[in-house]
DNA sequence: CTCACATGCAACAGG
DNA sequence: CTGTTGCATGTGAGG
């Protein structure tokens, strides 16, 4: 009898949601004392759109398909701005990895297997209705172009169909609105970490009219199924899986996340009317629904304040206060959370500036997207995981033309200067503007490389954060001993003792909060760079690892990252004659001019390559072939390197330059897909050329 | 027409 | 004979 998605009431969960918040306030105001640290940005709004998609794909998935236009992308398209494309979205193809990503943002057990054809379906439809009403009613917002979700910030007052997001939550399964979630229940009702947050009802001192509503709480969550009694269930109440999803986000987020936060969030109503009508009125589509506006806010809004907040840890008291409606409301804050140690979070180094565009994905994280990355894409990248290449594998496809279609007409905010990606002023988001997006082998767009790992990363930050609280700007020097075979030719790029430092951070560079411990990445490109073990098996690309084993890998990356300022050189689809046995990988030209040291004989220079995915280092050797008037550049000794990342046609390579270290690295990122062969792909001829898209993407992996 | 690039293939080296 | 090296040539995109 649920309701699922449509909107009959608001009541229920709006009350809930409010009741959360304020607990959340108190929070808040608690942590102020102790500090408040913006979270780190790394996605924006491209994330967030592979997140997304993530997060949709669900059980239900089947159940809604046939609610779900999946050939009708309007829905968002408006709402939810023209998302960049999200990775599973188009494709329809299986191997969208995206289920893997929705178990980590949402820890819960609650089913989160959906396959990814089902999530692009979901986005797909979302957007299709959406994209009427948002014209209408509102504006993209300022956030950006790239924001893919049109939800809008304004603020309450201007909201004309605008619903606060929670509040819009409450209206999906709601009846009737009379009854109020109680927040504590939820709490209650999780075993997980009751004690953690301890809202209890004498916790909170709510303003009246939250009073009244408790009152009429449920007592309990009910289970599945029990939907007849739904009319005066709240959106949670319902599910007990709703709740527990959101109560472990609220847990995962509690640190950076104020109930003025989530009032200030708003989603257009016929957004999510939309979508709640498109994911169908399940269960499952409403933990999509969730899935996604949690997502969202998570990757968004949080992002976005973390980064408009200057201190680190200095909570922008003000945000919480002059937004908040409620003033009244307040509660005892809970222990549990005050006495958190690691209240406190380190701003990023590298997330500046709130800017619209998210982050690119990590270099080293691809996103997962992609759904050709399912397998492949990013998952081939190395240091993702599976997952995360799957997102990247797609990405094989980069015929210039698609990419630069994706990237130049969505994301891609630099000009094509195919060369100077890497000046680019804005060193944090070199690539964070970057959205992927990934193509099947018969060119559909697979996903949108982007985000999910960029989140995924930001949440072992986190974490580390926590437990690490002095660590954030404390940056470890990365000496990589590289095996370096360096010989009397060998070129390595001047470095600084890998010591970051803004300073070192011009424009182009990216700057890597340095991680604690673990090691792992995100930008498309292939898996995580693994701090430095040369010893570690070239194997292990990502494409190999498990999903399950992703969250190490990325981790590992961010750590990598953390401690390089990478510079994106060039990338190179790969074609036949680079991944046969000849041994060499021919190199745009423009790219290699600008980016590589000049080479004064065609005899060229042995270059030390690390291997990003495995820290192994490859001597190359960067020459030239005279060819006709001009100079053909190549990349010799790059069999065992093509062997060992098991790169084939279709695949590409990225070059970075570790300015920290004064190395240069490369990664081989895969983006067949395991079942259908890449070869349909072949990017055309001179794809390698134009694609700035592609440029853009290996930005996010430096990213 | 020019340029960049992919690839064919001849020349060469080593076993 | 086989594998490698280096050049030449064909092709397609862009001007």
């Amino acid at each position: 009898m649920k309701r699922g998605l449509e909107y009959h009431g608001k009541q229920d969960l709006e009350d809930g949601l409010e009741n959360v918040m304020v607990a959340m306030d108190d929070i808040q105001s608690h942590q102020q004392t102790t500090e408040f640290v913006p979270m780190e940005e790394e996605q924006v709004l491209g994330s967030i759109v592979g997140d997304t998609e993530i997060f949709l794909d669900g059980d239900g998935s089947h159940s809604h398909h046939h609610h779900l236009d999946v050939n009708n992308t309007s829905i968002f398209s408006t709402d939810f701005l023209p998302l960049p494309d999200f990775p599973c979205m188009s494709s329809s193809s299986s191997t969208c990895s995206a289920p893997t990503a929705l178990s980590k943002p949402f820890p819960t057990s609650s089913s989160s297997s959906s396959t990814s054809s089902s999530n692009s379906a979901s986005w797909a439809i979302l957007k299709s209705d959406a994209e009427e009403d948002v014209h209408k009613n509102i504006q993209p917002p300022a956030l950006s172009s790239t924001t893919s979700m049109e939800l809008s910030l304004l603020p309450p007052e201007d909201d004309v169909d605008c619903l606060n997001v929670m509040e819009d939550l409450g209206y999906m399964d709601l009846i009737d609105g009379n009854e109020f979630w109680d927040p504590c229940t939820l709490f209650q009702s999780d075993n997980q970490n009751p004690q953690d947050y301890n809202m209890s009802d004498q916790s909170f001192q709510l303003s009246q009219d939250h009073q009244q509503n408790q009152e009429s709480k449920p007592q309990q969550i009910e289970e599945e199924g029990d939907d007849d009694q739904n009319d005066g269930l709240s959106f949670f109440t319902g599910n007990s899986e709703l709740a527990v999803i959101f109560f472990e986000w609220l847990k995962q987020n509690k640190d950076y996340i104020s109930a003025e936060d989530m009032r200030s969030i708003k989603l257009k109503r016929s957004t999510i009317e939309s979508a709640s009508k498109r994911l169908g009125g399940t269960k499952e589509g409403k933990k999509q629904l969730l899935r996604l506006i949690l997502e969202w806010v998570e990757q968004y809004q949080l992002q976005k304040k973390a980064a408009a907040s200057d201190s680190p840890c200095q909570y922008q008291e003000s945000q919480l206060h002059d937004s908040n409606p409620n003033p009244n409301s307040s509660f005892q804050y809970n222990n549990a959370v005050a006495s958190d140690p690691n209240a406190c979070f380190y701003p990023s180094p590298w997330m500046p500036t709130p800017s619209p565009y998210i982050p690119g994905p990590d270099p080293f994280y691809p996103t997962p997207m992609a759904p050709g990355y399912t397998g492949d894409s990013y998952s081939n990248v190395p240091s993702f995981t599976n997952m995360e290449y799957q997102t990247m594998e797609s990405a094989q496809s980069w015929p210039p033309s698609q990419f630069s279609a994706m990237a130049a007409s969505q994301y891609n905010p630099f000009p094509e200067n195919e060369s100077n990606l890497a000046t680019q002023a804005n060193p944090q988001g070199l690539f964070s503007q970057y959205s992927y997006q990934l193509y099947d082998g018969n060119g559909e767009r697979l996903a949108k490389l982007g985000s999910s790992a960029t989140k995924e990363a930001r949440k072992k930050r986190m974490a580390r954060q926590r437990r690490l609280p002095s660590h954030h700007y404390r940056h470890h020097s990365h000496q990589t001993q590289h095996q370096s075979q360096s010989s009397d030719q060998s070129l390595r790029i001047v470095g600084e003792n890998c010591t970051m430092s803004p300073a070192n951070n011009p424009g182009n560079w990216v700057y890597w909060p340095s991680a604690a411990s673990s090691p792992m990445i995100m930008v498309p490109p292939p898996e995580a760079p693994q701090p430095h073990p040369m010893t570690e098996r070239p194997g292990m690309q990502p494409q190999n690892h498990q999903k399950h084993a992703s969250a190490d890998k990325r981790s590992q990356s961010q750590n990598w990252k953390t401690e390089k300022n990478l510079k994106f050189l060039l990338q190179k689809v790969l074609k036949q004659s680079d991944v046969g046995n000849l041994g060499r990988i021919v190199l745009p030209k423009k790219e290699a001019e600008s980016h590589l040291p000049e080479l004064e004989s065609r005899d060229g220079i042995s270059i030390a390559m690390e291997d990003i995915g495995t820290s192994r280092v490859w001597n190359m050797k960067y020459r030239f072939w005279p060819n006709n008037k001009s100079r053909m550049y190549l990349l010799e000794n790059t069999g065992d390197f093509v062997r060992t990342n098991g790169l084939q046609e279709g695949d590409f390579i990225v070059l970075y330059a570790d300015t920290k270290c004064g190395k240069y690295l490369i990664r081989g990122v895969k983006v067949r897909q395991t079942g259908p062969k890449a070869e349909g792909k072949k990017p055309a001829k001179k794809n390698v050329r134009n694609s700035s898209s592609a440029i853009a993407l290996m930005k996010q992996l430096v990213k």
